[in-house]
DNA sequence: TAGATAAGTTTCATTATGAAACTTATTGCG
DNA sequence: CGCAATAAGTTTCATAATGAAACTTATCTA
């Protein structure tokens, strides 16, 4: 195959960041450690993903900051994976992909889990906007740029 | 390989979602489309993606109702692909995509593209709320839970 | 009309993935 | 404590997905 072209170097955030991640797994064990899970076998049963590709993924997801292994226990060398910072930060692109699929990938009526509010019980909504406040059409009002950081 | 498995009947709409999008090109292929893009070429010299695989991710976004094909010109067979309704909601991924990117994977002072409202030439930014509109940290606060379609 | 692009498809070598078996650590529990 | 059951990986092997390049047609363009 080649070695897949990395997009590490590329101007574009999406780009970097869809790299970083890495692929299809990944993001569902993260999506999984939003769900409070923890440990290998916790990810294993909830992924039915094989034990070998798991492995590579949580070592590359540590080795990119998203996921931090801790000891499980003191002197055990079992591991906990939990989100870093950076990992947390995933958040909003998680409810991004859950939004969308609510939308358009269930049939009316169709079981699904919400994402709600702990204390309130309310759904959780994402809204793009500018920087001032204002919610804004998605489609119309955006144009791309390469620019210095701002 | 073993066909890899599908996500279609997960509860979960992140889990459909990611399943639906497929992978780390197609996703890149969406991100091309917003940025205006629409031919096979432009595709292909953007991406740097092999012709054959490109090919098949075009057809598999079609068929899942985020791009259409439309033909170029008039009895002409050469297509364009464009985003769909369902192709356009996915602007709030690619929007938070592009900030966690852009926080996490980025120097200071690197230079990035940034996404700006075309009018006022303001940032554009994503916020996570509650139905009622209040923001939210995206940490603390939030639960998953299955239930009927709400 | 000829040459140059565009848009794919085919072929073939290589890599990634999945399943299952195999290893060591840890944990429970009597 | 001691032994069976789990947990957390690693190894092996067959198979599927990917990438590069060559090969086809269709479509522009000068």
């Amino acid at each position: 195959m080649v070695k897949r072209r990395s997009l590490v170097s590329d101007y574009c955030p999406s780009a970097r960041a869809l790299d970083a991640i890495g692929d299809w797994w990944s993001m569902l064990i993260v999506r999984d450690a939003f769900d409070g899970m923890t440990r290998f076998s916790e990810f294993q049963k909830s992924l039915g993903i094989a034990r070998n590709i798991l492995s590579e993924r949580l070592r590359t997801l540590t080795a990119r900051g998203i996921l931090e292994a801790v000891p499980a226990a003191a002197g055990g060398s079992r591991q906990e994976y939990r989100l870093t910072t950076k990992g947390r930060d995933l958040f909003p692109v998680m409810v991004a992909l859950r939004q969308w699929g609510e939308q358009h990938l269930f049939t009316p009526g169709e079981k699904h889990s919400s994402l709600i509010e702990r204390d309130s019980g309310r759904k959780v909504t994402l809204t793009v906007q500018t920087e001032d406040g204002r919610p804004i059409g998605a489609d119309e009002a955006m144009i791309l740029k390469v620019q210095e950081t701002g």
